[in-house]
DNA sequence: ATATCGCACAACGGATACGTTGTATTGAGC
DNA sequence: GCTCAATACAACGTATCCGTTGTGCGATAT
């Protein structure tokens, strides 16, 4: 698959998940360190987000790296 | 969890099914177009993968990276 | 009309990933 | 002894991530 889908796909997961909890980019941004712009270009599969990022943001959303690659559509 | 702690266990979650599956760092770097020290980084925990990056070492070993999440150690 | 909120986009700069090159170490085998 | 394979470590350059700032746009409310 090519790289930008796959940055594009579990951005669109990471926001789906973002408001299923009922939490905007900038509450969400705040909760672990970072601005909205941050959350925004994520979500747009902007950036190529680094592992640890990706843990940052499962913990913000307060479930597993795992819980969101499950959930991604194929 | 820090940083360097997730970073060690998902570097040692690849070495081990690398070496599951038979391949020296050379020969899976070359499977994905990279080079035998980038995985040495990798494994050694030394450096913050990106997620195209992840996709393509699960690529490499031909597992989903679901597949190495999923057994890290907790 | 104006203010506010949520979201998007661009540009700058510091930090870091990654490819490359070179080198060192260890162990196996001749 | 020597050679080769596999791994590890360091330094350099380029590319990219990510935080920051600023701007803009639509929707809603006052």
């Amino acid at each position: 698959m090519k790289k930008e889908e796959l940055l594009k796909k579990i951005g669109e997961q990471i926001r789906v998940i973002r408001i299923e909890k009922g939490l905007t980019q900038k509450q969400l941004a705040h909760l672990i360190g970072k601005d909205q712009q941050s959350i925004q270009r994520l979500e747009a599969g902007n950036i190529n987000p680094s592992y640890i990022y990706l843990c940052e943001i499962a913990d913000g959303l307060n479930i597993s790296l795992l819980d969101i690659l499950n959930s991604l559509p194929t």
